[in-house]
DNA sequence: CCTGGCACTCCCCGCGCCCGACTGCTAGAG
DNA sequence: CTCTAGCAGTCGGGCGCGGGGAGTGCCAGG
């Protein structure tokens, strides 16, 4: 679909905007008597009639049926989102909810995010998503092998991010604890100030090596650094799916049931968010951190055809890119959800770089 | 409800087990000339009609209109599952994906909670739920504060059920990498060998004042063992809701939207499971691993009084008890997710038991 | 270009109706 | 005494029908 509708004169845009406006708040199909009757427009139900005929006739509003109001099509909500609705601002409240709930939060990033998810989605009363950023780039800070038994060992990898991977092992062979302690101090010593991404197998065993570290405690070293790196899957959090049930658009019970689905498969969900991160390299490069809408049938996604979701990338420190999102109807206030989540994004995004590991 | 029903002749006890059986399978009330038709009873419709009659006399069927089929009551159920069901074994298949899934499953307690959750989930088509044993009862056996920066150390508590506790913690004052090994192996050799239970703040405090360690860090030690005790939130984990969505009995928004509430609410939760805990003396103390189920209005929750909840106690190495749960409609196959729970249970238990830390 | 008016369309809702499923009862048979 | 066949009674659910209402499109006139 190119982008070559008809500029909107300004009564027209601001017809579409009412009916946008009233439809996200009533969620019922909006006729031309209602919009005269509860806006003054100056000019009679008749020419507003014309009119809406008119922007039906570009694709910016459909008919549910004939005799009936008009609701947005995806290209109205597109427009009225990028060009006529003013950008609200945090409210006094929200912003209170949201310091108050970065003010003590974890220093731990999972469960940052986690908890970011449950604010996000309490605030705004919708389904809220949290992706942190790859753990690639975070910066190692330590690793610490730690005896436990002759048997058995726990390693610790923490990076900027907080702990990164703990886990315990447990060896056939018996481990003595100078052992551990000299490969610790052999591993920090190596790896310090570097990037997770660069820390590869290789220069693992290189180290084990060194220190004449066994084959089952390399094999340890080896999986506690692939999970501190998580390479293979993305940490990511949801919250709030019940906010749902509120929404008259999923009284449809297999419309709910293909929301759930996705957002019970974690990878599913990842792929949804995740477009914008690598979609424009804007994001990844730039100093982007722009709320972004789609809308409908724009997350290329059937059972999503009538959701909408903001997405906000949120900085963390100088390196990686994490992401928030809101998903719901794409009959939702988008104006305040814009504002929540940048707002909740630059909190998140200082409280990280706040917290960050020095 | 005194225990007074008056004794079922054979022939009623097979017709309300086939009642049972029925509405089960079908969701559908069940009438005398369906009975005749699928079983074969030797008698007439007529006859059946008279004993389901009676069998709603006695307060084991009800009927949801003059002229519907009978539906069991909860003392149907009740009947049914304590006397008249025939108790099921695992099938090879559902055993198979049991071994599977504890065969390589992580050897931390809350992760395995976890997956125990989906898998339980997965197998039974409702929504499973699975909290820890207590922390209380498990054994120390490692604290280790580790040096990361003058001002930032990170504090980590191992107990038999893995990593029970770690925290990067931030001081305002700098700290020596010595200070925190010393303050390391003094509460090593004081603590080690006990339970968790057992220590309190004031020993910690003792056990830092002999090593002079600063208040912040004391503060430090202090919070992560009350982590690691978890005496504020008990360990839950659900998963498998959506599943709910499939059930007839849920099509209706507002008892979907109760129970998901109650889901939501871990407290909530955790009070519904934990009454089996607590209940009855028999499961803490002696060796009662018997699954245990609650009917409807059992469950002393009225957004629940078209539930029933399969509980099953594990248990974790020689100390402590946690519980595996399953909710779902009354109208649930028993005889199937009573093995599902308990053949997950002892596995999940041996699985415990076999990773607990020596 | 705007407006009032009017005919038209179509959904929604309530009503009444019938159909079907099931029961309870009774009379009679074994 | 127990069982059965038959029958009348009851009630819910589905269906069709019709009216009311909301909204539109169009036209003629200001």
């Amino acid at each position: 679909m190119v982008n070559d509708k008809p500029e909107l004169d300004k009564r027209k845009a601001f017809i579409l905007a009412t009916v946008v406006y009233e439809y996200i708040n009533t969620a019922e199909p909006v006729g031309s008597v209602t919009l005269t009757q509860k806006y003054n427009l100056g000019v009679s139900s008749a020419t507003i009639r014309n009119e809406m005929a008119e922007l039906e006739a570009g694709g910016y509003l459909v008919q549910p049926h004939t005799s009936a109001g008009r609701v947005p099509s995806d290209a109205g909500y597109r427009t009225y989102v990028d060009r006529l609705m003013q950008p609200e601002s945090l409210t006094n409240d929200d912003a209170r909810r949201i310091r108050d709930q970065f003010r003590d939060a974890s220093l731990e990033l999972s469960e940052v995010i986690e908890q970011t998810t449950r604010l996000l989605s309490g605030l705004s009363g919708n389904l809220a998503i949290a992706i942190a950023p790859s753990r690639d780039t975070h910066a190692f800070k330590h690793v610490q092998l730690i005896w436990l038994s002759p048997n058995t060992g726990l390693a610790v990898v923490v990076t900027s991010a907080g702990v990164a991977a703990q886990r315990v092992f447990e060896w056939r062979a018996e481990v003595g604890a100078d052992d551990l302690t000299r490969l610790s101090n052999a591993l920090n010593s190596r790896f310090g100030g570097r990037v997770m991404e660069e820390i590869g197998s290789a220069e693992i065993d290189a180290v084990c090596a060194d220190v004449q570290a066994g084959g089952e405690i390399r094999d340890a070293v080896r999986a506690v650094f692939a999970t501190a790196r998580q390479t293979d899957e993305p940490e990511i959090a949801a919250a709030g799916a019940q906010n749902l049930l509120d929404q008259p658009e999923f009284h449809d019970l297999r419309k709910l049931r293909a929301i759930l689905r996705i957002v019970e498969e974690q990878r599913t969900l990842y792929d949804l968010i995740a477009d914008e991160l690598a979609g424009d390299g804007t994001v990844a490069g730039g100093a982007d951190t722009a709320p972004h809408v789609r809308i409908g049938h724009e997350l290329r996604a059937d059972e999503l055809a009538e959701c909408s979701v903001v997405t906000v990338p949120y900085r963390f420190g100088d390196r990686g890119v994490g992401m928030l999102a809101i998903l719901g109807p794409r009959r939702m206030p988008y104006g305040r959800l814009i504002a929540l989540a940048s707002g909740t994004a630059r909190s998140l995004g200082d409280h990280l770089t706040d917290v960050e590991i020095r």
